[in-house]
DNA sequence: GGAAAAAAGTGAGGAAAATCAATTTTTAAA
DNA sequence: TTTAAAAATTGATTTTCCTCACTTTTTTCC
């Protein structure tokens, strides 16, 4: 059974499309009237989660986490944004406060959208209406299966797949054609996955030895997708 | 720190209102207007995950379970929908096949609405339309809140939390103030805690001699809410 | 009501992963 | 460049949970 079987490659987010990318230049005008450009530095909390949603954050450029803490502090990551997407929508849509807190990953642009003119514009925006329950439907999609991995995936199984989902996430960074470096911590990596860093570290050095991936300090770079895919898969 | 820190009751959809309740009549009409209502046997398939989806169902009556299938056959159950819930329209909205599977587990009552009807209603009725993105926002929290209660918590945490969501599921079934028997069978419940139908046997029997559940049969009622709920947070 | 089938329950043993306790390497900051 | 701090790595130990093999109870259906 090929991956694509389980895991269908497009339900993994791989380049998830701007909900903003082309609005009708009225709409995106009415939204961005009052919009803030902030630069952020690496670790810079976006917002917390259980607070009040003022409104939502563009990722100009960037990479950010969503994330939720244990009870022991402890954090678990349920989602890596990348440039060009849309954080703190679904609190504001649904009414409740934010459900995960959100920090950026790396030195980043975060634009700032009051909710008033998010919802505003809402109002008035056919497009943006049916571009939000087609992304909203379509990450529910993704969230579906990010819940069925952790029930049913090995922490090799989730390690394998979630090193083919990041590695996507940082080839924006990187010239086509040049090898692609995971810059993400081990305990980010660890949290993604679901278990302790002891575990990514020591699976990471089986991937050494299996010639699957290669380190450079802390960065991670794949050499061998299809064996990843396999190791994801099966194992 | 209570339970409502960290998972906040009302997140885990104890009654999830219904889509379609006090929808303008026109808009009502024009959803209905070819819908076909049927008897399901328990146990009987709704839909099947990968399937190209062909319209939404209502429940009617009964409850009925969401659920993607390992690559060894076994369940996992991401949601029970009870009575006035809507299944299948995330597909529909999408634009993906279906993400997971559909199966009643009771004898129940279950309204389709054509694909065609649907998307027709949701392009004239703004009430449709702001009522879909509330509640797939909403949705979203929850699942995100699941996906957590995965990622960090044991295998009796977790059973102690479904019991708890599972049993204000039941509660419809019974009058007030009479005691609420859960049931569902023991690989349901495992299947939707995550485990193996042995070990959900095993912790009920802890809970049993704790005094915190008693069974009848298949059948289990929760008799002390407030420990389950200790449970489900510390322990 | 009784037989067959299905579901629930029990116990032992083993594998996977978490935790604890270090050491080494890398990164950041003076 | 040096040094301090942070992050990564390794090994040993413990805990949790899964699996298998089996018995008992409950439910279903003639």
């Amino acid at each position: 059974m090929s991956i694509q079987g389980i895991f269908p490659i497009e339900k993994w987010d791989f380049k998830s499309e701007s909900i903003l990318a082309d609005l009708p230049g009225e709409d995106l005008k009415l939204l961005m009237a009052r919009k803030l450009e902030q630069a952020y530095k690496k670790g810079e909390i976006i917002f917390k989660e259980e607070a009040y949603p003022s409104g939502i954050f563009y990722i100009a450029r960037g990479k950010a986490k969503k994330y939720k803490l244990d009870k022991d502090g402890r954090e678990q990551i349920i989602y890596v944004a990348n440039t060009g997407e849309l954080l703190g929508y679904h609190a504001i849509l649904s009414g409740d406060n934010y459900p995960d807190s959100a920090a950026v990953m790396e030195d980043s642009i975060i634009v700032f959208i009051p909710k008033e003119d998010f919802l505003e514009t809402l109002r008035q925006s056919d497009v943006l209406n049916r571009r939000l329950l087609k992304t909203l439907s379509h990450e529910f999609v993704v969230l579906t299966n990010s819940l069925t991995l952790f029930a049913q995936r090995s922490v090799r199984e989730r390690l394998a797949l979630q090193l083919i989902v990041v590695r996507e996430k940082y080839k924006v960074d990187f010239e086509p054609g040049m090898p692609v470096e995971i810059n993400m911590s081990r305990d980010d990596l660890a949290s993604l996955v679901g278990t302790a860093r002891e575990n990514v570290v020591r699976m990471l050095s089986e991937f050494k030895s299996e010639g699957i991936v290669e380190t450079r300090g802390r960065r991670i770079i794949v050499l061998d997708v299809k064996k990843l895919i396999k190791v994801a898969n099966f194992s």
